[in-house]
RNA sequence: GGCUGCGUAGCAAAAUGGUUAUGCAGUGGCCUGCAAAGCCAUCUACACCAGUUCGAUUCUGGUCGCAGCCUCCA
């Protein structure tokens, strides 16, 4: 029985698609005018996991997540650069794949863009005047007017008239209110534009992510997920433009994931303190990226640091050395292990608790490695259920000796030294034997003497 | 100021009204020529103060501390 905590009533549900046996998710996804930073990296692979969770559960799931293809930042960015916002956003739509790919992240089924929603976008917008929900304000921009929405605050669980806008940011005078946002933003001279009834122009934020989730799931949908600063005001602003358009439900269920911090501070574009993907990718594999963000559970937060990573690294070699040398079987999971691990993961992806029955899992199936039988089908059970989180589908062997590999040596070099070493064992010559075991220690080459005289070796940094 | 959420051992991270989380690190043992890996055992906890209870880390109230949102942000 799944359980997700919805953030709508901030408890755990037990979840009922709307639909038996059907799930639409629909997730905020980036804004692309710059390289995605370990922050998108968590959403990207928190949903993953939850929509490959909900694939191996057998459900029928569409997965719908957004590419944020306009807005004033790629304007802006794009100017800086002399060049075409397309081309800007092309460049960094291609690395984003890049990054989920590294990632194992699999492609959600549908990936709306803004730019090629206009005509849904401003089919809303019309919808929203016509039910005086929206009005031109005297600049020309269209507003969503938010005190006729009576639903509003109900996401993030803000009152009205507990908001203070202004208080940070100057507030707009073409606006009636000063909590109305912008729906249609009028397009300076030489802005990307789109034709529409109120002019030349382009969408405000919010209003892309409701047309084109509605558009591709329906008027009211299962589950909305993002990162929590999402919560307000930018689905609380979806909530009253879905629902007022439609006059259904929206969403049943938010899911909203925690942050990345650095220093204990949230890792965000505007404080400058993020790392992007591939500069991380550079200093660790992507697989233990990716152990790292399951690491903790969605809602809490992630700090980033090197011990952590390090840690991740050090971890999943422990299961893979588990899996080492194992035949694996085409046989069926050990219930036990599946039933603890659904159990976990029915439990609000919990993926710590999860990552706990794969440690018990490989600690079992290291202890009666001689069993091959018992052995072969732990090790089948220890990947299907890994798959589930996209861990451990590598080979062992290309695991462990892959690593960083800036020792210069080959794998011949390696299988030299380690035949120079077997021949000074069997001599007894202890000196030699421990001498080339160092020289390769230093590195980063581990050796392992297996029971029978032949060695196998890993590179120690995963 | 308003609204969320959090405070767990050396580090990371879960669950739980009474019983082993788990990973890394430490200690002792087994294995090994010695190691490594692995296995077994083991030490470090539940911010503070009240209350409820036979019993609270877990529930309730308060205190302190931290983070997030109330501008763009995953």
């Amino acid at each position: 029985m799944l359980k997700i905590y919805n953030t709508l009533t901030r408890k755990k549900e037990v979840f009922k698609p709307r639909v038996e046996g059907k799930v639409g998710l629909y997730v905020c996804g980036m804004t692309v005018y710059d390289y995605c930073h370990i922050g998108h990296a968590r959403v990207m692979v928190i949903f993953d996991t939850v929509a490959r969770y909900f694939r191996y559960s057998g459900y029928d799931l569409t997965y719908v997540r957004n590419v944020t293809d306009i807005d004033d930042k790629i304007i802006q960015r794009a100017n800086e650069n002399g060049e075409d916002f397309l081309a800007l956003t092309e460049r960094f739509i291609d690395a984003m794949h890049e990054d989920e790919r590294a990632l194992s992240v699999l492609p959600p089924d549908i990936e709306p863009k803004a730019t090629q929603s206009m005509d849904n976008i401003i089919s809303m917008i019309e919808v929203l005047i016509t039910k005086s929900l929206a009005y031109v304000g005297t600049n020309g921009d269209v507003f969503y007017s938010v005190s006729k929405f009576d639903g509003y605050g109900k996401l993030s669980g803000k009152k009205l008239e507990d908001l203070q806008a202004g208080e940070r940011v100057d507030v707009d005078k073409a606006k009636k209110d000063p909590m109305d946002f912008v729906l249609w933003k009028m397009a300076k001279p030489d802005e990307p534009s789109w034709n529409s009834p109120w002019g030349q122009g382009r969408p405000g934020w919010h209003i892309e992510c409701s047309a084109m989730s509605t558009c591709c799931l329906g008027n009211h949908f299962d589950i909305h997920g993002g990162g929590m600063d999402l919560q307000f005001p930018h689905h609380e602003n979806e909530i009253a433009q879905s629902e007022g358009a439609t006059g259904e439900t929206f969403v049943n269920l938010w899911m909203h994931n925690g942050f990345v911090r650095i220093d204990e501070e949230k890792m965000s574009k505007s404080l400058g303190n993020f790392f992007t993907v591939r500069e991380v990718l550079k200093k660790y594999r992507p697989e233990v990226i990716r152990f790292f963000v399951l690491s903790s559970q969605y809602r809490s937060p992630l700090n980033y640091s090197d011990e952590q990573l390090g840690d991740a690294g050090v971890a999943l070699t422990r299961l893979y050395t588990a899996l080492r040398g194992v035949e694996i079987p085409s046989v069926s999971c050990d219930i036990d292990y599946k039933l603890r691990f659904k159990e976990a993961m029915d439990d609000d992806f919990n993926t710590p608790i999860a990552f706990s029955v794969l440690f018990d899992l490989a600690r079992e199936l290291n202890s009666i490695k001689s069993d091959k039988e018992k052995a072969g089908q732990l090790a089948a059970t220890l990947k299907e259920l890994a798959s589930t989180l996209g861990l451990l589908q590598e080979d062992p062997e290309v695991f462990l000796k892959g690593g960083e590999a800036s020792d210069g040596l080959s794998e011949d070099d390696i299988n030299q030294k380690i035949q120079n070493r077997v021949e000074a064992k069997n001599n007894k010559d202890w000196v030699k034997a421990d001498e080339i075991r160092d020289q390769l220690k230093e590195k980063g080459i581990v050796l392992e003497d297996i029971a029978g005289g032949s060695t196998s070796w890993r590179r120690e940094k995963a």
